[in-house]
DNA sequence: GCCAAAATAT
DNA sequence: GATATTTTGG
């Protein structure tokens, strides 16, 4: 079991996005500053509704900027935030954070916090949340031959861990950390020297990875290193630090696009 | 007009 | 936070 554990995180890695295929997340937007200028309705019943986007949601700073077409138009009256999009890398992310989380921590709010995607509010997490449940159900039923297949692609497109499915003896209090040894992955380059020093210290940090702070240092290391590399269009962005960023990339018409770019949790 | 995806309400 | 329902986009 244990060897299938590694194994099936070691094909994920491979399946991983290649860098043409992590483009950034995107989707028509309105922008938030837009829908907060004009906000107003949303709260039609009661007030239960607790997104009052009066205040500035999850943006902090550089993240949404007004599409092109902000123009004076006054489309506000009808504002909502824009759909969000959930592309593979999106899901990928959000899959990741799940597994590692553990079916036990796996909730929205959580894995909102571990995705540390900009832009991103818990409701999205907990509505893709509840059709992630349901393809997992579909799966365990219908199995692998079952009806599911080709539908959900966007769930095929990502491999569900295997605990996901077989809820073996793990504990439940366990998180599940798979091959986040970014380490092995990532200090090949200096692990060939001889330096038997530095080897240790890879090696305890190695051992160490079990405390849910380094186990989500190592998270995000990764997410983050995973996420840098392609994502960047030649001059559009500065990539300074992961921050947050919004960036319209492309639009076709008057349809502006909104890309997400996964960030550090601060 | 249908269906799936995402948002919103309960 | 989970689930049901509605809205929206394709």
């Amino acid at each position: 079991m244990r060897e299938e554990d590694s194994n099936w995180f070691a094909k994920w890695e491979e399946e991983l996005p290649s860098p043409e295929e992590l483009i950034p997340l995107s989707q028509s937007l309105i922008t938030p500053d837009l829908a907060i200028a004009f906000d107003l309705h949303r709260n039609n019943n009661s007030n239960s509704g607790q997104p009052l986007p009066q205040t500035t949601p999850p943006q902090p700073n550089s993240s949404a900027e007004i599409a092109g077409d902000s123009t004076g138009d006054e489309p506000a009256r009808t504002l909502k935030r824009p759909r969000l999009v959930w592309t593979p890398q999106l899901h990928k992310r959000f899959v990741d954070a799940v597994a590692h989380l553990g079916i036990k921590n796996a909730v929205p709010k959580t894995i909102m916090q571990l995705m540390s995607v900009d832009g991103l509010t818990r409701e999205n997490v907990a509505s893709h949340l509840q059709k992630y449940r349901l393809y997992l159900k579909r799966m365990k039923s219908g199995g692998g031959g079952g009806g599911s297949g080709d539908s959900d692609h966007l769930f095929a497109s990502s491999p569900v861990p295997p605990h996901f499915l077989h809820p073996t003896s793990r504990q439940s209090s366990d998180l599940f950390i798979p091959s986040f040894v970014p380490i092995s992955t990532q200090q090949q380059h200096i692990a060939a020297p001889p330096s038997q020093f530095l080897h240790r210290q890879i090696s305890a940090v190695n051992f160490i990875s079990r405390t849910k702070a380094t186990d989500q240092a190592m998270f995000l290391a990764r997410q983050q290193s995973e996420l840098q590399q392609p994502v960047f269009k030649p001059s559009s962005l500065h990539l300074h630090s992961q921050v947050a960023n919004y960036t319209q990339d492309l639009k076709s018409g008057a349809k502006t696009v909104l890309t997400l770019f996964p960030i550090r949790d601060d």
